[in-house]
DNA sequence: TCTTCCTTTATAAAATCTTTATAACCAAAG
DNA sequence: CTTTGGTTATAAAGATTTTATAAAGGAAGA
């Protein structure tokens, strides 16, 4: 789903830095990261972050002009992570455009949850990858296949071997290789299994199965996707 | 800026909801109110509120299944208001579907805060969405169903496996998906509870239940509904 | 009580996977 | 040019898994 996407950090305290890195990697987002107010604004216009964490306390300015300055175009989640626990300092934050408000120390679990609230919010950018080869397109999110715009009707085998063929499409995959992937480990050798899935595939996704464009031999060694 | 909008309190003790009326009514927001779950589900239903004030403590039922129950059909915030501290609830709550989370004892001016960027960022969102399949389109928050114009008579299992189906339309949901969103975890592994239930929803919704063109069945891996 | 809906069970039908058999292909050697 | 050995393509039979559907039993509420 979130498919590797940057967070931008903005704190000047090294450990929180580190802390939110290991934290924020392991859930499988990049980072990004800023010690002051202004390299903070510079990474954002930098990176176009798809969510920024920003400290309020920062030793160069006052947080708050670092969230308004960046609210003058900076439209994705912006959460506060701050010492500062008045009411008066949260709805402040909360009124100049800031989406969330943490105080200081905060529990990393409840953290990557406000993550995750702000970017189903900020929906819309949902770009999932499809796969096009001429008239051919894979949805690998979606588990569907579309030939001239219609729904191919594959089995689950069907679609996982198209599926891999096309992620690598260009390079050649041995026969070991796929059965490994696919069936696997157990059944490399099984070569004959490969040569009659490829078959019904071809009659599927090949314009003219007994000259395949897409999915080509390569005779001893095993199969390639055209690009 | 406020054109007085409804917001739904749902809480049983009477003191929080009285603090609560004078509170939002004084900054210029109506109010509805209810002392348990199913009473609000029905206000929820009754009023379209533009944002709901949820207590995870309520007497009659566990607050977390109100919020899924809410989810179902209704897509404006939703904030928490617990008595419960622990990361476990609140992440629990944010993950499924909670907009935020207060712990009492709150700040009122924090809330009030917390409700503007809610609505704030709920600007432009759709109001009354049906979703539309040919002749058969679904209300999600009236929770109705209709086939050429007339509605169809659905148990509440069916009508959230259909809207569940529906709203994911074009991606093939696998059946332990499908099972853990209308079930419940436990429930996994029960694909025959879900036969049962496709099949009887075909009979309902498709024009050929032999020949489903809607609710489209992908072996060995779960349904998928034709976009 | 009666009705409605959920859960479970049983079984037939359909879809998919595996295996087998055979034909086709291709390059190298005779 | 023909043969030969290795590889690949494809159809089709069989075995296995998965799915559809009816129907019976049970729980809950009117």
């Amino acid at each position: 789903m979130n498919l590797s996407e940057t967070i931008l950090i903005i704190d000047d305290e090294v450990q929180i830095r580190r802390l939110l890195e290991i934290t924020l990697s392991s859930s499988g987002y990049k980072i990004s990261e800023a010690a002051t107010g202004k390299d903070g604004l510079i990474a954002a216009a930098t990176h176009h972050p798809a969510l920024i964490i920003l400290d309020l306390g920062l030793p160069d300015s006052d947080g708050i002009e670092i969230l308004k300055k960046l609210r003058e175009w900076y439209q994705k989640p912006i959460i506060i992570l701050s010492a500062r626990n008045s009411e008066e300092d949260i709805v402040h934050a909360l009124d100049n455009g800031a989406n969330d408000y943490l105080t200081k120390p905060f529990r990393t679990g409840e953290l990557l949850a406000r993550i995750r609230v702000a970017i189903r919010q900020n929906l819309g950018a949902d770009d999932n990858p499809i796969l096009t080869f001429g008239s051919l397109s894979i949805d690998l999110a979606n588990h569907t296949a579309r030939k001239n715009g219609e729904i191919l009707k594959l089995t689950s085998t069907e679609f996982s071997l198209l599926a891999l063929l096309a992620k690598n499409s260009g390079r050649v995959m041995t026969h070991q290789n796929i059965l490994k992937e696919i069936w696997g480990f157990g059944y490399v050798g099984q070569t004959q299994y490969l040569r009659v899935f490829v078959a019904q595939l071809r009659k599927k996704i090949e314009d003219d199965p007994a000259k395949p464009q897409l999915l080509i031999t390569e005779s001893g060694i095993g199969y390639r996707f055209h690009e």
